[in-house]
DNA sequence: GTTTAGCACTCGAAGTGATAGAGTGCTAAT
DNA sequence: ATTAGCACTCTATCACTTCGAGTGCTAAAC
């Protein structure tokens, strides 16, 4: 495992490996490979040219008398610096498209939607987070009675996002009360975000002396859990059932494996939110995040690669949404396909707004 | 075929091989059966009353040389003649209340709730249509502005339920028309069922003059929109990927149909209500329903089995928790698993109502 | 008339070689 | 540096056998 740069001819090389593996599922020995595409030298000297790739960890063998496939480092020398990213065609744009633009009037829909398309477009298990609303302000915060002892908190946040929530409170508080509640609250937040509201800065909100201070206090609280509700971060994973489709699962051990991973999601939610975080301190805000195999830091995922990439709510505003398949996948086509994705949602979320 | 009383003896050898048969995932034969119950008879004996049975249609053999299997004919006279349903016991109990427990205020996280352990606790597949609300009543309809083009409609319904829906009106209401309409529409709708409420319900209930006429239509048009919204039936389907664990769907080819078909759940939404329907016009509303293998009418659920049963909003509004496993299950353990799951749901509904 | 012992027969599951084929690494020649 | 050639390795597959559980049937026993 040498440190040391590959040379044109093996950057070929395990381009061609990579492109064979991904397309026929089946290792690729020296003489397919001269087959296929048209290097000028005999098959013993690409062999002893995987023998180095090898050797620097680049490809590895299932076993003595196999052709060799991609390790995690082949994949992400591949995906680094060896393929090129096209634009989809027309036609598939105009599949994406008309998938999702019989859509609806809230961004939850419209995302939801698109990460069904794109599992279908992509066959694999797709995913999306919802925006992360933190750096979001209130702009109207109302609490309405329901009946006595129960009241809706409605959020409407800059984003133009609307969020609620049924909260249990006091019986005794009437309609009244709770109007002049609601009124001291919103115009004390409002202007906020979200991540600068706690349970202080909504207690010291209301300084009404006729409410008995113990009720007061527990409304108020409650309210203070609405916010924080809407500010929580929720996953919406899709196409789980496709991964049986694919040949890399179709051992049962690894399919129980990964759907049995996917089944938690909140750990997959975890994760995600934890890579935009440490792509956000790069600065590397407006690009994909590939995660392939091992790189990825939860069990059960090791044979499969992970991409997501970033929509905008506004410009503090974003969530994710992305894909996650087999490690043996044509990395260009996928990314493509969430990139247009992602774009399309963009351009909804634009007209929703 | 024939049409024909089981006698004695071979109700109980029905028995004995769904019991076996369930416990054991293999076909059972005639000696083995001997051996692990007492009958008094010979194995040369049960061979003949067995042959009588798969004449019967009762049982079936997988192929000449192995045991019998339970046909569909027989799981369904054993579930309505044979077994007996016994309560869970006290932990059983306790291990389903505290996984429940700890929930919160609003049914439907109670109902996401119940239906996770429901699953853990039968290691099958289980699934929850929300309340049908169709009977229930609007309590309170209030329409609140977010800013101009975008609104709240706000439904309380009588079963305590809260719903809302995010509409797009013309940018030229202002708060006070959209007040004054709202309060109108409010007037005229509280008291009604969902399911009396028309379109022409809705545009008939203001009467005010000073809003341009398409204008107010378009309002009430998406009011109505947000209603017809409220009654719609949702599906929550949890735990497929515990059906990989399943002997029963060990061959891929199973597992694959059935994760396929349980992903289109707006199908399975539909034949749960269908079965409801019918069994609501027999006068059984509060029993169980279970569907055998074929009686299931849903393409790639044939190896599977479906029971239900029926939790309580209000007198007049319902919803069903069930579950989907193989064929091959402990029909007596899942039935009383369900039955509680239920019962405590309709106590914690109590408890938030 | 029912029950039982006995037996020939069937069929899948599991084990065993044997074979073919793809691929490798190495050596020696170019 | 490249290539031809060869010995070697390992898997996948197929035909073949064996084993055992289970059946249905017949004839005897109760």
């Amino acid at each position: 495992m040498e440190v040391m740069q590959l040379d044109d001819r093996k950057k070929q090389v395990l381009h061609a490996i990579v492109d064979d593996y991904v397309s026929t599922n089946e290792p690729v020995g020296s003489k397919a490979l001269i087959e296929r595409h048209d290097f000028r030298v005999s098959s013993a000297t690409l062999r002893n040219e995987m023998a180095e790739l090898e050797r620097m960890g680049y490809i590895e063998k299932p076993h003595t008398s196999a052709g060799r496939i991609p390790s995690d480092r082949g994949y992400r020398e591949y995906v680094d610096s060896l393929m090129t990213v096209d634009e989809l065609t027309p036609e598939e744009q105009l599949e994406i498209k008309q998938n999702i633009d019989e859509s609806v009037d809230e961004v939850t829909d419209l995302i939801k939607n698109a990460t069904q398309t794109l599992s279908r477009q992509t066959g694999f298990v797709s995913l999306a987070m919802s925006p992360r609303l933190r750096k979001s302000f209130l702009t109207q915060l109302k609490i309405l009675m329901i009946e006595p002892g129960k009241a809706l908190v409605v959020m409407v946040l800059s984003a133009g996002v609307v969020k609620d929530k049924v909260v249990r409170i006091p019986n005794f508080i009437t309609d009244e009360q709770m109007f002049k509640i609601s009124s001291a609250v919103e115009k004390h937040l409002t202007g906020k975000p979200l991540d600068e509201i706690t349970l202080v800065t909504v207690e010291t909100s209301v300084t009404d002396t006729e409410i008995p201070n113990p009720l007061l206090k527990q409304v108020l609280y409650e309210a203070y859990t609405a916010i924080k509700q809407a500010d929580e971060l929720n996953i919406y994973l899709d196409g789980e059932h496709r991964m049986l489709e694919l040949p890399d699962f179709s051992s049962l051990g690894r399919a129980r494996e990964l759907l049995g991973t996917l089944s938690d999601s909140s750990m997959v939610a975890g994760y995600v939110n934890e890579m935009q975080g440490s792509a956000e301190e790069k600065g590397a805000e407006d690009t994909y995040m590939i995660r392939i195999g091992q790189e990825i830091a939860i069990e059960g995922l090791e044979d499969c690669s992970f991409i997501t990439a970033t929509y905008n709510l506004s410009d503090s505003v974003s969530g994710n949404i992305g894909v996650i398949g087999p490690k043996r996948m044509e990395y260009s086509k996928v990314i493509s396909q969430i990139d247009f994705v992602k774009k399309t949602i963009n351009e909804n979320i634009k007209r929703l707004t």
